[in-house]
DNA sequence: ATAATTTTGTTGACAAGGAAACAAAATTAT
DNA sequence: ATAATTTTGTTTCCTTGTCAACAAAATTAT
């Protein structure tokens, strides 16, 4: 196994146990609530005017999921919709009070993670830090390079 | 955000792109095998003696899930089980000569992601690679730790 | 202007995976 | 030795997410 594959897979193997993890940890304080709806909480939380489109982009599911999990949080009363008075179509999401609630718990949660992994960050230098975000950021783009290609794939213009 | 946050989410961002384009590859050049069969495919053609818990662990899926989707290769001719004659508890599996054939076609796409990728890696100096791999490796070592602890959390001794 | 296309969101049928109950074998404790 | 516990795997029921069909609004082309 050359060096890539074993970057690739030490990637997925890390992801794979930090959400199983975290989300143990996540529907143990949040009782009730899954953790992809928490993820949604989030999101509506960070940007304004999400919508099913954006937050189906952004978690890489298909509109369909995240109708059907919106449709439960307005229910539970989590997050509630709204139009802009020039737009008929598009319906945006924006958290309640009692979404707000849960989105500081979740936040706390976050801090909570991220003290639990102090320890593995404060081992590298600033320099390694920097070298990874860079990586990170230029493989992103180099997959959404690749991402447009195969839409041109599908449909040819 | 701070930096340690920026990494994770690059990262998720990073991941959630790479399985879904990969995904999408996959089942368009092995079309009849899910993204989840090939996996496993892959995992007990690596894998001498593979079984249900060892695949459900590796995945960080539920061995019922495993279950299934074993039974299922089963039955595509894929895979086969077998048992050892001092043991008759656990169940190994084994490609077929035709699951050699899928694995084969599986890893020559792995290649093509490699080659895919190739322009990224090659931007990268050895000490950036190795500190990277060293990093995931901590981190994955830091998160083992809290895996066991919440395990002991559960059920405590 | 209006016709064709695209975008946005919802729904119902279906498939994949998780949780829990279970059985059988293996291991450990007494 | 045998009783209690753990490991391994399967099955049933349920939840979650995908896919495809659809409708309505917005955008683009003619």
């Amino acid at each position: 196994m050359n060096k890539e594959e074993q970057l690739i897979m030490g990637f997925r193997d890390l992801y794979n146990k930090m959400v199983w993890l975290n989300k143990s940890k996540m529907e143990d304080s949040l009782k009730g609530y899954k953790s992809s709806e928490v993820h949604c909480i989030e999101y509506i939380g960070k940007n304004v005017d999400s919508n099913v489109t954006k937050l189906a982009e952004s978690f890489y599911m298909t509109s369909g999921a995240i109708s059907k999990i919106a449709k439960k949080l307005i229910e539970k009363g989590i997050i509630e919709s709204y139009q802009k008075p020039d737009n008929k179509k598009e319906i945006y999401f924006r958290l309640t009070e009692q979404g707000k609630v849960i989105y500081k718990i979740h936040d706390e949660l976050h801090k909570e993670f991220q003290e639990r992994d102090k320890a593995v960050f404060e081992q590298i230098t600033e320099e390694q830090f920097d070298s990874m975000l860079s990586f990170v950021e230029k493989y992103s783009r180099h997959l959404d390079a690749e991402i447009k290609k195969l839409a041109v794939d599908i449909k040819p213009e």
